[in-house]
DNA sequence: ACCTGAACACCGTTCAAGT
DNA sequence: ACCTGAACACCGTTCAAGT
């Protein structure tokens, strides 16, 4: 070890799973996630990416804890309020952490190993719907067709080619000569009469649907 | 080239697009998404990888053609009957044809250059709505639910630990412990009472989500 | 106990060379 | 026009060796 390393070494704080997490979550989410290697995670922590597994059994596992913090910051369901104000803040709350982690979207609902911030969060879900009078099966109802589409409506969002006013237009304009050719003539209809409005966001659907949806469960659970 | 492999390329098809992407999908499906890798493709087409990009530009341009070729098995909203049964059995069809094809679930969604099958696709789903006297915004607000959930569940439902019936003891076994320190009650319960009873299978949630949200769409459309 | 260097078995992709 | 071999710049992960 040279000196500049050893000097390096000295001024980095010791390697831990928490620092680690943070650190390849950062990456995630400012560089994209197919950026994330444990080579370059190495590099941006000071330490050859081989360190790394002293404190992670490997990417997968990495992953599970990755996801894990994300579900931690998701807002719980707040007591003291009805159930449905209640589900309303928390799907707010995912949306928002999503779009804070886009990365994590596809891989909130399909790590077969659940961390304990995960298994707290669809505790207190059920624990409200339960609390407010739902029936197991209702309760599994209502749990499942508002994950069902947060999740969804959240995947489409994120990856949709045009999220800010601006981008439609332009990712349009590739698709404009098929449109013109008639082709397709609900889609242009769309992208004319609405999507290419000002100020139109496709984000602003979400609360509609949300909103449709928990009248929905509002009713079958009178 | 040895006489063997002369032989071998005699006997097989002449490389395309068209082959290429089904033989993609077959890997995906069999193997598993992340197995599929173009020297593996290569191989199993009795070729070099390297020649795979004499007819797909990258392995991006050809996961775009795999999602379309996806979209293409995907049914049409069927004219003839109300827009509520044809949103039904569209919705369906997206569900089956995303069992066939566990890997293009996230994918689907995310093409910024999407193919000819998914605008067809679209643009008669939206067809559909307009002509049973739909708005342009509540043909966008439809949409949009329809969407979020479909992909929504069916992301939870193939990433589930739990699909078949047997499987949710398995796993629960290892959460189990913690269940049964009283840490998360709600969960436990969810698990004894409905995920562990014979005959429970998760799937079977998405035509009661998918029916609730038809109903208010109905609803809101009156 | 933690970190490293070298190595292994992979990737996607380019490019000049073959037919 | 299409296919190939060699090469480049990457991956995740193991393992013996260092401290």
């Amino acid at each position: 070890m040279g000196a500049q390393a050893k000097r390096a070494a000295k001024r980095r704080a010791a390697l831990s799973r928490e620092r680690i997490l943070r650190a390849a979550i950062g990456l995630a989410d400012r560089g994209g996630f197919e950026l994330l290697s444990m080579r370059k995670l190495g590099d941006k922590l000071g330490v050859e990416a081989m360190s790394l597994y002293n404190h992670v059994r490997n990417k997968e596992d990495m992953l599970d804890g990755m996801v894990d913090v994300v579900f931690s910051e998701i807002d719980l369901p707040p007591g003291g309020v009805d159930w449905r104000s209640a589900m309303r803040q928390r799907a707010i709350s995912v949306r928002q952490v999503l779009t804070r982690h886009p990365w994590a979207n596809g891989l909130m609902e399909s790590r077969t190993t659940p961390g304990p911030a995960n298994l707290r969060h669809h505790d207190a879900v059920l624990g409200s719907l339960r609390g407010a009078g739902f029936s197991v099966e209702m309760a599994a109802h209502a749990y499942s067709i508002l994950d069902g589409y947060i999740y969804g409506f959240t995947l489409t969002e994120l990856t949709l080619p045009f999220r800010k006013p601006g981008d439609v237009a332009k990712v349009a304009g590739s698709i404009m000569e098929r449109f013109r050719a008639g082709e397709y003539p609900h889609l242009a209809e769309m992208a004319v009469d609405r999507a290419m409005q000002p100020g139109y966001a496709y984000g602003d659907e979400f609360e509609y649907g949300l909103d449709l949806i928990l009248d929905g469960i509002q009713r079958a659970q009178a």
